[in-house]
DNA sequence: CTGAAAGCGCTTACAG
DNA sequence: CTGAAAGCGCTTACAG
């Protein structure tokens, strides 16, 4: 114990504990500098010499010297943090999102918190909770309920849009791509077009579902509502092969289906082969999202190109931008354009 | 402008800036208690009437009251965050084991951050230190090179496997796993069995590529180096795919191959598709890692059964027993045991 | 160019 | 049961 009045560097107990972690004090105790000077110098301020520069780079290398982020953030007031929320990051739709907000957020100083829901609009509304109590400087939310935010910072939504909320939405071109399929199953001559969506409680189930019946309509297809046939909330491929097998069991059967998605469709395909159906002789099948190595299934699929990816870049700079040039006006809709990859299923080749 | 003396409350600043986010000040002021009673109060802890808890409560409802996070992580010394660097989280192994390790973290009070390195060392080292400066309390790495760290926090090691570093390793059975595929292959008659793997600088690659030439040895067959090939440092299908027409290529073809994962077992199909090969007539197939829907390949390939997001939940477990017991001795090392799912792609069926 | 001082928003001994 | 005080580790006006 030291005595009182005693030097407190002499006996500084940080020095004697093994576990401690060296602070900016320690580093400019050892360069001879005022803290101040210190975080300067490690900031690389031009009011700074170059000789005090580097004498005190040389004790924080010396020492070890970690900077503590945590006492950065409080006292800057910016954690530098932006959150993502997504559903299901075991997906891939949302973990090439994830990746692809990442390494724009990165390359601009930011780190992100990913925050995975498992669907549950409780989950997610912790989640949202937890980023804010981390001071993220923004969120990007792929939100699976109509969680009604009062924006304490700036969001930006994508893939279930919510239109006139955040500053930026983000999604496909849905109607574009549904038109897409659906243009290429008329053009192979089939008139009994069935549909197997997803629920159109998010963005991708609505939208999707309702071009499908405008486009059907436009090429003067009457409705059928047999044909339409939605999945579970997850958009599952068992709930794609029940949509199928229900299909299958109509006195009229279509000679073709489109599906929302890649897992609706691996469903739908496993459910034709348990039927023994062979694909596109017996029925030929669509898909919104082109499967991983859609190329390799029997038959090849014909889909749309994956653009995961840029949907998390582009969300990534689009919060970047309002962070920085602030949130003004109406939000943005930005809609990434799709494109058909034409292969086996539907008839070709 | 306050007067100098004017009691602080009647013209606090704070309170007019609208953009201000309450603090634990603004809320014990508001509950008419000192900051320590409102901090304890909505700790629930046991020293506070509940009278005191009610009004705390209220306040801070009132005001939306978020705590700071940040300023509590800095006076704990605790962030409650735990890190986990993957080598690309679009890979759907990787992605699932974040899945897994963020719902055991999550469910025992810490956040997740993901860093994702793209497979290049230089990104690595710098996650890790990103990692240190946020003062994670552990770290859960799939080194993608040999990064020595020296721990200054407690490391859990999975995918690819640091013998006697970190606190614990957590990896597939790598050597049991190419025994079953190998084994089965040896069943259906075959002795001319080629290998498609991964380059020996990971766990996964070098255990997986050594057990293939002690299960060929084990059952008597000689070791042919024409009959092993390697594809690049991310095993992608395409140096899968180059690997079997190199294979293909050969005076003494192969009958039979084992590829190390799902995507040089795509690749490889794809080759042999191209080839005008069919499987498994022509060539027998079986892979490590099953792909997604692999059962709806032409043909359903046999391969071993998935367990990527148990592979987080058991590191994030580990990591947490390291974290509230204190990692005591030489690290653990844990092996998820294989389960190989017969198909049709091996011959079977 | 450098330093002393204040403060970010909490928590936690310590005292009553 | 409640409060006053100190301090976590930084940064940034302010003064020299």
């Amino acid at each position: 114990v030291p005595a009182d009045g005693q030097p407190a560097i002499a006996v500084d107990p940080r020095i004697t504990q093994s576990k401690h972690r060296p602070t900016l004090v320690d580093v400019a105790q050892s360069a001879k500098v005022a803290p101040s000077t210190a975080s300067r110098a490690l900031q690389d301020s031009p009011m700074i010499s170059a000789a005090t520069k580097r004498r005190v780079r040389a004790a924080a290398r010396r020492l070890g010297y970690e900077p503590n982020r945590i006492a950065r953030s409080l006292r800057t007031r910016s954690a530098n943090f932006v959150g993502i929320v997504v559903p299901d990051i075991g997906v891939g739709f949302y973990s090439r999102v994830v990746k692809g907000a990442g390494n724009v957020l990165e390359s601009a100083g930011y780190q992100m918190l990913v925050m995975n829901t498992e669907r549950q609009p409780s989950r997610e509304k912790a989640a949202l909770q937890t980023l804010l109590e981390h001071r993220v400087d923004g969120i990007l939310l792929a939100t699976s309920g109509a969680t009604e935010v009062e924006p304490r910072v700036p969001i930006v939504f994508f893939d279930n849009v919510v239109p006139s909320a955040g500053v930026a939405n983000v999604a496909y071109a849905n109607r574009d791509g549904i038109a897409l399929l659906v243009d290429h199953l008329v053009g192979h001559g089939h008139s009994r077009i069935a549909y197997i969506g997803g629920p159109p409680a998010s963005t991708s189930g609505s939208e999707r579902l309702e071009a499908f019946r405008a486009v059907l309509d436009r090429h003067g297809l009457p409705p059928e509502d047999d044909y339409v046939r939605l999945g579970d909330a997850v958009w599952s491929s068992q709930s794609g092969g029940a949509a199928m097998r229900e299909l299958l069991g109509l006195a009229h059967r279509p000679t073709a289906v489109v599906t929302a998605s890649d897992t609706l469709a691996l469903g739908a395909m496993q459910a034709c082969r348990q039927a023994d159906l062979r694909l596109p002789r017996d029925m030929a099948l669509v898909s919104f999202d082109d499967p991983f190595f859609g190329d390799l299934l029997d038959p090849p699929i014909t889909a749309l190109a994956r653009k995961d990816r840029e949907i998390g870049e582009l969300a990534a700079s689009l919060i970047l931008h309002a962070l920085e040039c602030g949130s003004s006006g109406a939000p943005t809709e930005v809609r990434l354009p799709v494109e058909l990859v034409v292969r086996k299923s539907c008839g070709c080749g």
